[in-house]
DNA sequence: CTTACGGCCTGGGTGC
DNA sequence: TGCACCCAGGCCGTAA
């Protein structure tokens, strides 16, 4: 499940490929899950790549300007088009989306759906077996009304931003971290190991934190999603880097689908509960269930 | 406005 | 061997 983590680290695998390289041709299979493929189509074709980037859980291949075929001078450009944002494929792999680079001439993998044929006689695939991802061709102004809405990146947020954000909230802890629209690019697995490293039970309130809890999540999120970084993220179902290698995070998972093994710190059976909507692993023991029923608000 | 919840999309894994 | 069912994450509609 491509969260913050393996996003990132798809993109740290495609900046090493893609950057410089034209886009030949792209072809689809199934494009239920492709917004305007035929615009996708058209746009990319003879574009070349200029970068790169992750937005929360989004992975943006940015293009170089469309005039930029044939030779330019760079600083008329830049003074006629200071304003225009680059033209991007938006992509986001869902659950089980991935975006990987091989040879054009490499067996093709079941479930492959979208083909960018390079200009090196390779080809970045993109293969999703559930089509829950995304993809779609951001052109400019575009960027703003599709991406603008998203909260901060955990790793960018100073303490004082996250505790802003989520500590004058009444809903649930776990429903905070995973909403896309407080904190960008968190999702199940970084929000239980995060709450369970501070120590911190899923089913609290935002506002109900004392400071304290509130600074231990904050390092918390941020320590987990570093270290899951190093390790090239989370393979638990079909998660690959662009090499397609699987990552290491999930050898260390503390509570996520660890249900009624050991707690690593005090030996409690972990647990797994319905919170937000969402299965929450977390130990009963370390991480403490808030007491009394909240008030449906002040009245 | 905020929060909670159910349904929908798809298909691999599981259990009978 | 087949087959019904569960579940995953994001999003949207609805209700309170």
């Amino acid at each position: 499940m491509p969260e913050l983590p393996e996003v990132e680290t798809v993109v740290r695998g495609l900046q090493a490929h893609l950057p410089g390289r034209r886009i030949v041709e792209v072809r689809f299979g199934k494009t239920d899950f492709v917004i305007e493929p035929t615009a996708i189509a058209a746009g990319l074709a003879g574009r070349g790549i200029s970068g790169v980037r992750r937005f929360g859980k989004f992975l943006l291949v940015e293009c170089e300007a469309a005039d930029s075929a044939g030779p330019r001078d760079a600083a008329a450009g830049a003074a006629t088009k200071g304003a225009v944002e680059k033209d991007a494929l938006l992509i986001h792999l869902g659950m089980t989306g991935q975006l990987t680079v091989s040879a054009a001439s490499a067996p093709v993998a079941p479930h492959t759906h979208v083909f960018f044929a390079l200009d090196d006689g390779r080809e970045l695939r993109y293969t999703d077996i559930r089509r829950f991802g995304q993809m779609q061709l951001l052109r400019n102004g575009d960027r703003e009304r599709v991406l603008g809405s998203l909260g901060l990146d955990p790793l960018e947020a100073s303490e004082a931003e996250f505790t802003a954000r989520v500590g004058e909230r009444n809903a649930r802890v776990k429903a905070l971290l995973l909403d896309q629209h407080v904190l960008r690019g968190v999702g199940n697995i970084y929000a239980d190991e995060s709450l369970w490293r501070a120590r911190v039970h899923p089913m609290r309130t935002g506002d109900s934190l004392r400071p304290e809890e509130m600074r231990a999540l904050y390092r918390a999120l941020q320590a987990t999603l570093r270290e899951a970084i190093r390790l090239r993220g989370s393979s638990v179902s079909d998660y690959v880097d662009a090499e397609g290698a699987r990552g290491e995070f999930q050898l260390r998972h503390r509570v996520y689908q660890r249900e009624g093994k050991k707690c690593f710190r005090c030996g409690a059976a972990i647990r797994r509960a319905i919170v937000a909507g969402r299965s929450s692993h977390f130990c009963p023991r370390c991480q403490r269930a808030p007491r009394k029923k909240r008030s449906l608000k002040k009245r």
